[in-house]
DNA sequence: CTGAAAGCGCTTACAG
DNA sequence: CTGAAAGCGCTTACAG
């Protein structure tokens, strides 16, 4: 608020309806106990002053803010490319909005480590409770969230082993059925493109190891030569399938750990003069918006973001609320979505 | 923060370091006439206690609470997909980050006009000021915002005459470059991909004006059959480009006012058995990260949302801090990108 | 059903 | 350089 005006308050508020002002927050916080006259009165005066209660003060005597953090250990400018993780906090604004909260964002900016975004956070002292994408660099972060006996639920895995709350969709399952789906097809050779070896997620752990039971069920060992890095980004799915084409017994189909990789690749093979998927298959993870729209369009594993963001919203909102949790970990599940380039 | 523990105030760190709280509230806000011992000794008293001063007890005694909202009147899954709009809150949020501020998100959810946004953010009472995201429906949430005496700036164009604080990029300037660029390439028939017609934002007017003096230069008359509309997604480029192809006379070159119709123009020619640019020429708007990646790389006109946002951010901070703004409309450069698209 | 008192955790003049 | 007082705008028991 700009201090041009003075306020006006909830005594102005009063004086104008003749009550006292405790009258005047029974009818802001609609309770009980207020004559219908009275109430009326106020809210005209609450009209015509056109009165808002000030969220600092009613914070300070409620010790509640009804805002509650994101934290996101991220650089801002990576965090807003990553379509997943956008799914995911729209679904929380959602949440958030129609219990009336609001979302106070903290990204890490620049260089560091991301602990920035924990640390401001909890300087600033004012949220209810947090949502935290959880990264394998944040251990010290959860530690100064516990610390500090904030409320939060990770949207992730237990990477830092906090063993706090946490919902993650089910990668393990969904790249499982990827490769069920491939091993049907007829493909015994199934190149990997993993995300980056450090720094290791557990999403992309979690869908190796989904690759590999599916392998085992089938009775494939698993190759390594047959697994390659990528970096999420679309230029590195393509160098990524310029190393599996190189070998010398290439894989019949390519599974991605993310769409744009997957995506990488198919541009490469279609360079290479491959088709897609008559000489060879791709499969990505994801499911984000521009996959159906692909050339052929992607078969992929969706996960839904916005049900993890909603889920764990609605996780952080019984936390504060002091109601019970059933489960502190929750899986979601990813979906197989098959169409043309397998 | 959660309520399980007893919150450390500046009393006890006051009780502490044996001083007065008075002394405390000095040294958390960096005052001068501190003894460099007291300080010390209060440091010493704040870390071991891990006090952090309460955000709102503090915004309460100083009206002022070090947050500033982000009012975007869509729904936070159309924004979530808006690269450019998306530059812009990222460079808004390490800005605000630099000076010790968050960002509060004020996003329109579900299906309502937008105006939901601004009553939220009103009706919290809490930031020192807002950036608001110009729409065409947003005279009233202006007004709301003025009604409430909020400093703020918007993003955008002046589209509900509200005449306060705009700053945006050069959308005339950099259409009409583009149009200029093929103009000297010899192209005399251009066909244009608009936004869609109603609703129209300021900058696909813009755009669509500065395509026109290019033309005005050069002697050439408009062509209305020239234009046809799109709606920002990648299939309604397809659709655009299709109604352009059955013209009896058609363009020889194509421009798109955003980037991702554009290359949903460049599939609908290639799969339509054109090259790109031997056959047609293709120029987009915005360069988002996917514009370089694309086949072929895509010639369009560079906006700088990270400028936008850092730009009125900047406005924001002088307008809470009562310094002079020197200009109330910025406007930023729009740079052409010739790539092998055209 | 309504009012008076105390307090939330800070900051801001004002003394000394 | 440091402390005592008053106040920011609400809510929360407690009377009546």
């Amino acid at each position: 608020m700009t201090g041009s005006k003075k306020r006006v308050t909830i005594k102005d508020v009063a004086a104008q309806a003749g009550v006292s002002y405790q009258t005047v927050s029974r009818v802001i916080n609609n309770q009980a106990n207020v004559t219908e006259k009275t109430r009326r009165q106020v809210q005209h005066a609450i009209e015509t002053l056109n009165f808002r209660p000030n969220l600092a003060a009613r914070s300070l005597a409620r010790r509640r803010s009804n805002i509650i953090g994101l934290i996101v250990p991220y650089d801002a400018d990576y965090l807003f490319r990553d379509p997943n993780l956008l799914a995911q906090i729209s679904s929380i604004d959602a949440e958030a909005n129609a219990r009336g909260y609001n979302l106070l964002l903290s990204t890490a900016a620049g260089s560091d480590n991301g602990l920035e975004a924990y640390e401001r956070f909890v300087r600033n002292q004012v949220a209810d409770g947090a949502l935290v994408v959880e990264t394998a660099a944040g251990a010290a972060g959860n530690q100064l969230l516990n610390h500090n006996n904030y409320f939060y639920v990770s949207l992730g895995y237990d990477l830092s082993h906090t063993r706090k709350y946490f919902v993650h969709a089910d990668d393990r399952r969904g790249a499982g059925e990827a490769t069920r789906h491939l091993l049907q097809k007829g493909h015994r050779r199934i190149g990997i493109i993993n995300g980056p070896p450090i720094g290791a997620v557990g999403a992309t752990q979690e869908r190796l190891t989904g690759y590999m039971e599916a392998l085992a069920e089938a009775g494939i060992i698993f190759d390594p030569c047959l697994m390659v890095y990528g970096d999420y980004t679309r230029p590195s799915g393509q160098r990524a399938t310029e190393k599996l084409l190189a070998l010398s017994n290439p894989p019949t189909a390519i599974f991605a750990f993310n769409d744009r990789m997957a995506m990488g690749a198919i541009w490469k093979l279609k360079s290479a003069g491959l088709r897609v998927p008559e000489d060879i298959a791709v499969v990505g993870f994801d499911d984000i918006p521009a996959a159906a729209d692909f050339s052929p369009p992607l078969t992929t594993v969706r996960l839904s973001g916005v049900q993890v963001g909603r889920v764990a919203a609605q996780m952080l909102f019984k936390l504060i609320d002091g109601e019970p949790i059933e489960s502190p970990e929750v899986v979601l599940p990813a979906e197989l979505i098959v169409r043309q380039s397998s």
